[in-house]
DNA sequence: TAAATAGGTCAGTATTATTGACTCATCGGC
DNA sequence: GCCGATGAGTCAATAATACTGACCTATTTA
């Protein structure tokens, strides 16, 4: 006998929150043995997920993505260039900037970490169904805040369908 | 003009993945200011969540919620209960259970932190209508290990409709 | 030329998590 | 009633990720 107190809304919102804390917590959770392996952390496999999707993005607008601090990306991006999974290159037009690429080490990890979260993931998808799918990414999409949208649009998220 | 490659089920796995953590992120950014304000982390927030979501429930249930270690919880859980937002009990059947449930001032402060995550989500979720919501809760059900799942009914999360 | 911007770096700290090794109280089967 | 298993708590050390604040360099732009 749960939650029988608060309204419609509130029971729906109180179920929305265990959804999104068991499935990011499963889909993370995904590629953490094969990153353990390898030596490195979550951190490091959001850069290269967003490198990989962005290629020659800038330094700046990987921190507006992950919203972390300078510093803390620092650490990270240290590690992945020294490791050679990313090159930096000297921007054309702004040669302040640093363009950001997976190198092919880089791009076959970041293939080996997709290919973790993609089994878990894709039969998920299958179960579902594709209305249920369009249904996710429309309540996905509204969840996050416009700017996040607006960088999901120019990644080229269009709908999959 | 992103990605090309891969399969179809390929690029509806990367838009996923962008899905997840955008909406994610900004999901828990929701609760933080607030969180700052009382001097709490996300750890405290998720143990408040679940333990006002399933009164009464063992230390070793919670556990198994989270994930995480029983040393990890001591502290978050020492700090709830110091500052009287959590409750101990022993248990009736097992004495050696401590039975969990969250005092007045923990129900007010998890009803605070829940107005904000409320503010994010049901916006959310009138915008995308309730045969979105339907398919995001098929699909993140199918996301989470079927142990997850079955947590999840116990809760008494049956569907909203 | 001067201010602003892109990026990098050093130092110190906080939060959340880990492993490993214990203790204590209680339960349950023999 | 004893004894191993279990639920819970604790001490100590460490790691990953993040933060603030203060600087520095190279380059662009007004």
């Amino acid at each position: 006998m749960p939650d029988s107190r608060g309204t419609d809304m509130d029971r729906t919102v109180r179920l929305a929150q265990d959804l999104l804390f068991f499935a990011y917590r499963d889909f993370t959770n995904a590629a953490d043995v094969l990153l353990e392996e390898i030596g490195l952390g979550r951190a490091h496999h959001r850069a290269l997920h967003f490198i990989g999707r962005n290629p020659g993005m800038t330094v700046s607008e990987l921190l507006a993505i992950l919203r972390i601090t300078k510093q803390s990306l620092a650490r990270v991006l240290g590690d992945l260039v020294t490791r050679g999974f990313v090159a930096q290159a000297k921007g054309g037009a702004d040669r302040r900037q640093r363009l950001l690429t997976l190198t092919e080490s880089g791009a076959a990890l970041e293939q080996r970490l997709f290919a973790r979260q993609h089994a878990c993931l894709a039969p998920a998808f299958e179960a579902a169904g594709p209305e249920a799918f369009a249904g996710f990414q429309a309540v996905m999409r509204a969840i996050m805040d416009p700017e996040a949208r607006s960088v999901l649009d120019a990644a080229g998220d269009t709908d999959v369908r």
